[in-house]
DNA sequence: CATGAATGAGTCTTCATTCAT
DNA sequence: GATGAATGAAGACTCATTCAT
């Protein structure tokens, strides 16, 4: 019996993550997600608090594995060499939106909308993740004493490591991209771990994203 | 009175990009409009068609002046250089884009979600855009003599443009970077030339390309 | 200027009985019949002040020269004899209707429905009508010392007289019958008139009638 | 609590039919037939799919029993007389009609009504309708060696069977019949029966149905 | 634990009508 | 006389949620 509810459980659970990613919280009915889960739609409110509750814990299970990544990287940051750290994170997290890359997208959507609610949830994960690329960020440019101004370099790293999925639609849809495919993400974490490379150890590139700091920034 | 109509219909139109980017097409109600916007909210059915049809009002608003922005510097091409009717062409986005920010990420947002309507307009916009953006850059590719294969190429072009109006929420919230500072798009408008510049000119740069290419692109 | 605004007025009015006919009162828009008329909706109010006013004025078109085909006959019977009346006024309603058939399909089908406005106007036709065919039917029948009971004679006269307006769907649509089709009347006026004669005429086929009649009726 | 559903559904059949009936379809909102029905107004769309849907259901509850009656009679043909299968379908329609006499009139009426909807159901219907009569028709037309055409034939017969049905505001309201009365049922049976014995049997009666048959018809 | 009937709040939309021009 | 922008009332419908079974 406890088998049959987990499974109710995960049924819905999987069924929410694929319409929400299709249609959107918004535009996903409780039954939409019953009908596909196969199971009544009562069970949704039953089990998960209702509607808002679902995405709720979409997001839980999403951040939880996503600050993971970094926070565990973080915590070696004590006896590892930062750049290991660093690139390890990066690629974790690559590999991670890779696995569950439908989820990965509805997240990055969703908290760019203004729903008023589960704003504690999203905000408090934010900061965890501030924290963490912060401190693995300041730690590498401390170590290659670069002088880069650490906000726009981990402003840049964040789009870089969500713009496939941001884009994914056009990148699927136009050009016929998958991004579960592995050879994508190897090389595309190849990418930005020369990017990164080139940013903080060079002086050319740096120059570059020094420059783009506006005056508001300078003094962050 | 013409003056009061078009201020009507203008206003509906401002209210709704304000809204219809903050809380989503869905999220947002015809009510919400009216409200913003201080005129009756069957003004938006007389004027719209009703909520679907002020959707599409957006999308062509936005992308016809999108799509502009490449076909006229498309057809430049016959009597100028390649490379500079190439990144006036991504100056005259990302300028656009700056101006009309929020329009700019609803709509990069809104047609990630697949809700069965409009999706003719988005489709011929999009290959709209596809033909001018491959008539541009293979201009420049050939001009330059470079090996590089053009949907990776377009696909990174892509990204970059759309990706600070994808990541806005963050690099707004979390940072407290405006979009729609000039100094930051001329800034960010240096750096993508420098990618370009950078990727179609030396073989180091365009090896990174070059390898993200999956299989299944090798041959287009 | 008068000829063009009597010109409107009858535009509305053709294609209101058009379009009430085929979609019913309450099926049709105001801007329907503007759209059908081509002219501005606001007029419908400013010449019939509103829809439903507009109704009264088809019903009170309809009614008026209806009336006055039994009124005529009415006042003749006091100097020619009562069945030339009496089959006169048959006729010239059977003209009549044909002449405009689909006004006065739309009208019959309409006073079934309780709209609980035009209520008066309806009924006070009614009671004309009423009023009118018992004399001329009283007349022809005391003329003939038929015994026959007056309440049945003229329910299955006006039976005879409306079929195959409220049929016309089925008579037209399923066997290719026109009701305007002037042969069609002359024939279903000598029907008519062949069933009055056999039933004030002949004991036979008054038995049938008298048969019909409920108990309820019998002191009527 | 199978029960309390049925009853549900079957509460808002039977508060449709009275309401549809007395305002017409159009005339009828669903908030009415909840408050006659003391549902709540959702249960509509819950149980019949929406107002359209409920009128739907309308049409094929009383065409399947309708049919119904055709159909059986139209298999005893085999083995029975012509014309005591033909009366008892009729005496069966009349009698069916007698019964559910507030729906047998909406639809009757609301068939006429142009409304683009549910057009389909009706016109399968009326084609199942026609195909028994015609078979029915034919069977007793034939065996009484009778020249009559069978397409006015017919028409007369559907008139007879609809006509109290489609001028019961008028029988009612000013003459203070009811239909559903077995008594005039009764009567009104045998007044068809006799007109299609004389008309099938006798030279004299068949000649008025054939003249009435318009020159377009004359091949049919 | 699972069901499905039932609900009420809220949404979009339609439409007759009005009014200034 | 004619227009068309604007309105408010009202309608159908959707949907998350609840509750008895």
């Amino acid at each position: 019996m406890s088998v049959s509810v987990n499974n109710t459980k995960e049924l819905i659970f999987e069924a929410a993550i694929e319409l929400f990613h299709a249609k959107g919280f918004k535009g996903t009915t409780i039954r939409d997600i019953a009908a596909k889960a196969r199971v009544n739609p009562a069970n949704i409110s039953y089990y998960f608090q209702g509607k808002q509750g679902l995405l709720e814990a979409c997001l839980i299970r999403f951040f939880e594995s996503y600050v993971l990544c970094l926070e565990e990287e973080a915590k070696k940051l004590e006896w590892e060499e930062p750049e290991i750290c660093f690139n390890r994170a990066i690629k974790k997290i690559l590999y991670y939106q890779s696995e569950c890359y439908l989820l990965t997208r509805l997240v990055w959507r969703e908290i760019t909308i203004d729903s008023q609610v589960s704003r504690e949830i999203i905000s408090s994960y934010l900061m965890k993740e501030r924290y963490y690329l912060k401190i693995l960020a300041s730690a590498v440019l401390e170590e290659k004493k670069t002088v880069l101004p650490l906000s726009m370099f981990i402003i840049q790293l964040k789009g870089m490591l969500t713009m496939p999925y941001l884009n994914s639609q056009y990148v699927s849809e136009v050009w016929g991209i998958h991004l579960q495919d592995s050879y994508f993400i190897e090389k595309y974490y190849g990418f930005i771990k020369d990017w990164v490379g080139a940013t903080i150890g060079s002086r050319r590139d740096s120059a570059y994203v020094e420059s783009l700091q506006p005056a508001a920034l300078k003094s962050v």
